[in-house]
DNA sequence: CTTCTAAATAAGAATGATTATCTTTGCAGA
DNA sequence: TCTGCAAAGATAATCATTCTTATTTAGAAG
């Protein structure tokens, strides 16, 4: 399961540790976008020994590699997001909730809208949604 | 100039105070999405004796009351914005440069996108786009 | 299976933005 | 003028993140 993980990493040079699998894997597992203070938790069921340093210092260096993602709220903590498939944030105004959106029709019309119209002195490289609202009870 | 600024307050039961007109107009001024840091030194020129957890303070009120918006970089700290009209973000992948982006034409398209496909068990309040890249040369 | 070395981790101190606390100020209404 | 309350000042406290140093480890090369 985390083979693909293991090989990602290797492919860009960097040792494989149990404590870069580990970090990974929480998050996998963590849904809903943890903090690095959620994903120490988490490991340290499993890992006492593991450093708070470490695991800032590991989510670094993949969100540098392109194995996972930094997603910006307007609190004041980063929390990770694992990157798998190109897609949009649900944000809730009232808890800490940050969901996934996916809608590839979506995202294509953007990308044809930004092809058709350039911005003045600016590549893009990346566009992400920042949807805020409220999810309905329902299915919470 | 400020003079909206002021009725807002009033229309909120705030108080209108030096200091919140101070902060209100400093952010305005300066430009690109100031840090309380960068406002706090901007408004020490004429007022000397504002302290730094009023400015922080002022700061949370008036993204309370919707008179200005908290922006979040990749780096570990805020950035104020004040919430004109509906406006986009372009964040620079290399540097900590944040412009404004309008267009009017794509909030349409995606607002229109959205009232015909409706997100489950979420209610739509905001939409921002995310827009990362990198600034050409020119006009640097 | 060893040895070697750069890379990675541990531990915990340090930093720095933000928040909390407690006191003082200033103004509105009695 | 007095009272009450929101806001501001001063500064201590907090807490996420980074830094520093010593130690350990992954993985290549012999």
């Amino acid at each position: 399961m985390d083979t693909k993980f293991r090989e990602k990493l290797q492919e860009k040079g960097l040792k494989v540790t149990p404590q870069r699998v580990a970090i990974f894997e929480a998050i996998m597992q963590l849904d809903n976008h943890p903090t690095a203070e959620d994903i120490l938790a988490f490991i340290k069921n499993n890992n006492p020994n593991i450093s708070v340093g470490t695991v800032y210092k590991v989510l670094d260096t993949l969100v540098e590699n392109s194995l996972l993602k930094k997603v910006k709220t307007e609190k004041d903590v980063m929390r990770y997001d694992p990157l798998l498939n190109n897609h949009h944030h649900l944000y809730c105004s009232e808890t800490e909730r940050i969901e996934d959106f996916e809608d590839d029709t979506l995202s294509e019309l953007i990308n044809d809208y930004f092809k058709k119209n350039k911005i003045k002195n600016f590549k893009i490289q990346d566009i992400k949604l920042q949807i805020t609202g409220k999810f309905k009870k329902k299915n919470q």
